[in-house]
DNA sequence: TAGTTTACATACATTCTTGTTTGTATATAA
DNA sequence: TTATATACAAACAAGAATGTATGTAAACTA
C-alpha cells in the first residue's frame, strides 16, 4: 500500500520531525544524513524528500515546535496584563524565567530540541539566519523585561541605585548562561537541580531590603 | 623540494591550525573537509595527515592556543596574591571578567576560536569530551569566583543578604551568557560596546552601598 | 658520505551523501 | 467512475570525503 490519507500523511510527517530530532540529538546536525532520519523514522529517503525540500527544513520545522509555543508563554507571563493578579513586577520576571526552565523539566521534547540547538548545531550558511532570529528574539525579551523592571521602580520594590536598563541586561545575560548551563549540565549534577533557586537570589539581590 | 627543516616543519604545522581556525569560521567545523584545511593553508593533505591523525586533533590543537592561556590569566586575576595589592575582592571578580573580554576585543584569533567553539561546532561523540572539558573548568572558575566573594565578605564591602555561593553562581552564569552574546553579536550593536558597563554593574549590585 | 628518517605530495580505493528520476498504488475530485 | 494528483518506495548517477598506500627529495645521522 502506498498512498496515505491526508491524514496518514501529515502523521508521516510528524514522525519524520520527531525522528530527526532523536537523530540530531545523537549525531548532531551535520553528521546526521537523511537516510538517517529516514531509518529512525522507518520510511525512506523518498518520504522524507516528500516532506522536505532538505535537512535546513527539517530542522526548521523541528525548531517551530518548542520555540514557537515558548516564547508566547515568556511573553504571557511578562505582560503588562498580570499586573491586575497580586504578583508584583520582580515576581512577574522570576516566573517568565521559571515558566522556561519548568518547561524544560517537564517536556522532554523541549530539553531535546534546546540541547540541539544549543550544541549540536553549527551556524553556518543556512543556519546564520537562524542565528538572528534568536538574537532579535534575545532582544524583545530584555525590552519586555526592562519595561517589567521600571514597573517595579514604580511599585517601589527596586532596590534604589540601579537602572531598569542595566538590571534588564544583566537578568537577560544570567538567564542566557542559565539556559546554557542547564542545556549542557546533562547529568543534572551541577546546575538543574538548583536552577529555581538561582533565579529566586538573581531576582531577590534586586529586591528593596524590608528595613528592621 | 619537499624535506624541510624541523623549524619549516613547525612552521607548516602552525600554518595548518591557522587555516583550519579560518576554514571553520566560514563553513563550520563539521562541513569542513581536511582539503579544504590543506587548501588554505597551501599544502596537500598529505601534508594534513603527517601532522595530525585527523579533523579532531587540529581542532583540539587549535583549542589550546586560546584556552590554555585563557585559562592562566583569569586565574591569575582571581589569585589571593593580588589581595597584597589595593584592589578588593570585587574589584578582583571584575577584573577576571573584563581581562577575557579585553581578551576578545584585542585578539582576533581568540575571538575566532571562541565563536567556533560557540556556534560552529557540534558537541557529539569525539567532541563531546570537550564539553565535559568545558564544565569542569566553569566548576573551577565559580569556585574561585566563591572565594573571592568570600574575601569581599570579610572585606565587608558585600551587600548584605546574600550567600557567597549564591552570588558566585550567579555571578558565572552572567559571565558564560555574556560570552556567548558576545560572540553572537558580531556586528557589536548589541553587546560588545557596551560589556564593561555590563561587568562593572553586575558588580556594583554587589557592593555594599554607602551610606549617606 | 651512505643510510636512514623526515616531511611532505600524489595516487588510489572505498564509502557516504545527495539529489533526481522513475514507478506505483491509492485517495480524492469531477 | 474515471482522471488526476498524492504519498510515498526504489533505483540511479555523480560527486565528496576519508584513509591509506606509495613515491621522493632533502635533511639529518652515524
Amino acid at each position: 500500500m502506498v498512498r496515505k490519507t491526508k491524514e496518514d500523511a501529515e502523521l508521516t510527517r510528524q514522525r519524520i520531525i520527531d525522528a530527526a530530532k532523536e537523530v540530531f540529538l545523537k549525531r548532531g546536525v551535520s553528521r546526521t544524513t537523511l537516510e538517517h532520519i529516514a531509518l529512525q523514522a522507518e520510511v525512506t529517503r523518498g518520504a522524507v524528500y516528500w516532506h522536505f525540500k532538505n535537512k535546513t527544513e527539517i530542522f526548521n520545522a523541528m525548531r517551530d515546535r518548542v520555540i514557537l509555543p515558548l516564547i508566547d508563554r515568556m511573553d504571557d507571563t511578562l505582560a503588562i496584563a498580570n499586573l491586575a493578579d497580586d504578583v508584583d513586577a520582580l515576581t512577574q520576571i522570576e516566573n517568565s524565567m521559571c515558566v522556561t526552565i519548568n518547561g524544560l523539566n517537564e517536556n522532554i521534547e523541549m530539553r531535546q530540541i534546546y540541547e540541539i540547538m544549543m550544541i549540536k548545531c553549527e551556524y553556518v550558511d543556512e543556519f546564520a539566519t537562524v542565528l538572528q532570529q534568536i538574537l532579535n528574539n534575545c532582544s524583545n525579551i530584555t525590552e519586555k523585561i526592562q519595561l517589567a523592571y521600571e514597573r517595579a521602580q514604580a511599585q517601589n520594590i527596586l532596590a534604589p541605585n540601579h537602572t531598569p536598563h542595566a538590571l534588564a541586561l544583566d537578568t537577560h545575560l544570567f538567564f542566557s548562561g542559565l539556559l546554557h548551563m542547564w542545556v549542557k549540565d546533562a547529568d543534572g549534577s551541577r546546575f538543574r537541580h538548583q536552577a529555581k533557586e538561582l533565579i529566586q537570589s538573581h531576582i531577590n539581590l534586586r529586591r528593596k531590603q524590608i528595613k528592621l
